[in-house]
DNA sequence: TAGATTGTTAATCGATTAACAATC
DNA sequence: TAGATTGTTAATCGATTAACAATC
């Protein structure tokens, strides 16, 4: 089990730490201060040192932090030491391009199959990833570990294809839909990517920035 | 000039409401009090007249809110009345994908061109959209109107080229690039679209989830 | 040891929820 | 008018920042 549960908040800023981290070690430095590492990402010392006591301590007085000991920590803390196997609802162009971007597999989320109702895509292969039919969703899902479905597909069939997928055992959806997943199911997880919606905040600001 | 800032929480959530109030106006329903709004989106009613009353009292006692009329207030909040030209840059897989996303458009959001390094994608056109080469990008600003780039090219070259894009004179940025944009001026709007990161929130629910 | 920097408690700030008077 | 529901103030809750004792 784990500690008492930490804010979404905190989390959030997990992989840009990893991330920070990360241009860190590629740079060679060996350790650093929560103050050198406030003034790179632009946050306080303070939140830093909350942030990571979340989890543990991490950091040692007068010394600061391992750049790497922090660095394969949060790797561990964001599940990253094991693998995830991602399978894509929906071969348009959005699930395409997910199923081509490489960078995903560094972390441990590999692609292992795509689905579609289009016959025309049906047995193509994106990247070595096969397209298969929705109808063997069932099939596949019984003969193939899953750890998590990105929905791809048009905002019409996406709730009634996350149940589905929820009663043949999927916990967790990278939804791309724009539209929110009605799952009751308590450990089941789901994170949203609304791209229309973060466009319609970006105009916000847009239209806030030009009166102001 | 516009009222005391918004805070970023209650912009966030702006476009969730359009979403719902299209949602209602599909379904033919006239009019919504903040309890039954509520109940569908599972806020709390208060939080969405305290939402609301940040832009204005769109609402009537003893009546609730018309939904036609809020909708299109939120959408004129949002922006959504002004036509909004994206230039994107970075023609690969994800590139693609954005131009071929029809439903942008119905928001008022057009992409207008891509622009790549790639010589062999030269002149090649998604959907009617031309796919530029990136030296043409100075050309290309000076002669039509850019609102929006959206920046789907590898890290490496995102800082960079959001600094020349700055200087010349675009303003708003939708970064999908997987990198920190480091632009001082204060009037240029950045919004961050971090697949990974977003991968990594999920990936980190799950281990809890496993784990509890 | 002296200096540096963490881990952690306390103080502040902001965001959410509750309550209710105003009013349609 | 009576009932419903907003707009808004006050109360609560949570997240961020500041401060500092503990300790490497």
């Amino acid at each position: 089990m784990e500690q008492k549960d930490i804010s979404q908040a905190v989390i959030r800023r997990m992989p840009r730490y990893y991330r920070f981290l990360g241009e860190l070690l590629d740079e060679g430095v060996e350790r650093i201060s929560s103050n050198d590492l406030s003034n790179r990402m632009q946050v306080t010392a303070s939140q830093i040192r909350q942030d990571l006591n979340n989890f543990g301590g991490f950091g040692q007085q007068g010394y600061g932090y391992n750049v790497q000991f922090l660095y394969d920590e949060i790797g561990k803390i964001l599940g990253l030491n094991e693998k995830h196997n991602i399978i894509v609802i929906g071969a348009g162009n959005l699930g395409q391009a997910l199923a081509n971007y490489v960078k995903f597999e560094k972390l441990g989320f590999v692609i292992t199959a795509l689905f579609d109702v289009n016959p025309e895509l049906k047995g193509k292969k994106i990247r070595g990833i096969e397209i298969h039919m929705l109808d063997e969703l069932d099939e596949y899902c019984k003969d193939n570990p899953v750890d998590i479905a990105a929905l791809t597909m048009p905002k019409a069939e996406a709730d009634l294809t996350a149940q589905r997928l929820v009663g043949l055992g999927i916990k967790a959806f990278w939804n791309f839909a724009h539209v929110d997943l009605n799952i009751s199911d308590q450990d089941v997880v789901v994170e949203n990517v609304h791209l229309s919606e973060s466009l319609m905040q970006l105009s916000y600001n847009i239209v806030k920035n030009k009166n102001s």
